[in-house]
DNA sequence: TACTTTATCTTGACACCGTCAACATAGCCT
DNA sequence: AGGCTATGTTGACGGTGTCAAGATAAAGTA
């Protein structure tokens, strides 16, 4: 129903009636020319929510301005999303789920050894910060999860992704790589903290040098499986 | 009305010329009669602001509402702070004076062990992050960092703290507690990056049960010591 | 003392923002 | 054909940071 459905509109509209429908649609940059309803707004916004995202940052993200990128008036969003927090939510949903397929991928590479793989988990995951520090804001900041503006969709997607970092944990213990003496949980919530705060401060501005990732993550590998030799 | 106002007090006011120190003292909240100048609205408004920041957050913070509280209009404040940026850079300043002491205290605990002081420096690192959450968020967060929105006076406080880091993780290398093999600099971003992680985790709102933070200090502290015994 | 400069505070205005209410249109189902 | 529902519209409200221009008081200077 999009994008055959709005021509066959447009045709019609425009041959029939006024054209108060048509210089409202200073549309979008592709389709000069649309109707009334647009179609599948609801991806539209999420993809220039995504590029404004990427580009901008999610402070200067509002709505108002996808919804004029999108050719369409302010509140037509309000029909797609609850709120704010409900778009943001679903764009950080895509992000997790690319995520932990990107984290599977790295963690089943079976023709790999367990060190090298979580060797590349760690550099993979500072990197995947680095490289889209603006999604990684939306998907582990403040923004939704401070005041449970989370959606219980966006929750569905996170939590499993969450939970990952447990399974792998307890893995990489059995292998031999990480301390055997502690609880796989609290384990997890240090290695997965460490990570995430080097992550922080790198896309936060408070390392002002990113120039030295990758030696910040082999550092922080090396001292997590310099501990398993003890225990 | 504050025009009329204004000019009341002023005759009041005027006739005992002495004492504009003592009229303007007790301005905000309890002196409904104001003289035109406040007297001291910088310190009113910090405190103000520090009190709003750490009942509401952040994100609430607003100049506007500043301005009230100090009894005062919305645009006094900019005869003070450049912007908003400015004035959030000076709480964050404060915040890492009162910071730096407590760290410098628990460091020279000449009494203890350095084992006991690098667990206890851990324990209150998370500690105050989690009993501080908006001071710790303005303090370390993207709000002032990300953007150079930070004041040069903050900066002028807040590198010798960070510095610090990296002094103490000399220190901790050289008494054993921390693997000497690794780079001090490297070495301290991944232990404060730990910390960072850990704290953040929990003030954003992600780590939904925070009962456990005395286990994850205790859990991040073993581990870089176990790494130590190895190297 | 009188005059001038400077610091401080004021109102007015602008451009944004998220969101609600009320109304308009179009597509779909009976 | 008629009505229901999804989707779009404008208007409005209260909130924000910030600039410009004018008012006031304090401080410095002759």
């Amino acid at each position: 129903m999009s994008a055959v459905n709005v021509t066959d509109t447009r045709e019609a509209v425009v041959t029939s009636a006024t054209d108060t429908a048509v210089n409202t649609i200073s549309n979008a940059v592709s389709n000069p020319a649309q109707s009334y309803h647009h179609g599948d707004l609801r991806t539209a916004l999420l993809n220039a929510a995504a590029k404004r995202l990427s580009e901008h940052g999610v402070d200067s993200l509002s709505l108002r301005k996808l919804a004029e990128d999108a050719g369409v008036s302010r509140t037509a969003p309000y029909h797609h999303f609850k709120d704010k927090s409900a778009l943001l939510s679903a764009i950080a949903a895509k992000g997790f789920s690319d995520w932990h397929s990107t984290a599977k991928r790295i963690f089943e590479q079976e023709e790999k050894t367990p060190s090298a793989r979580f060797r590349e988990f760690v550099c993979e995951y500072v990197g995947y910060a680095a490289a889209n520090p603006e999604m990684y804001e939306l998907m582990f900041g403040r923004t939704l999860w401070q005041n449970n503006a989370a959606t219980s969709d966006l929750k569905d997607v996170a939590f499993p992704c969450f939970q990952f970092q447990v399974t792998m944990t307890k893995f990489w213990q059995n292998k031999g790589l990480l301390p055997d003496n502690q609880d796989a949980l609290r384990l997890a919530q240090v290695t997965w903290g460490t990570l995430h705060g080097i992550a922080r401060l790198l896309i936060d501005g408070i390392y002002a040098d990113s120039s030295h990732i990758q030696e910040m993550c082999d550092c922080a590998a090396d001292l997590f499986m310099q501990a398993s030799n003890k225990a």
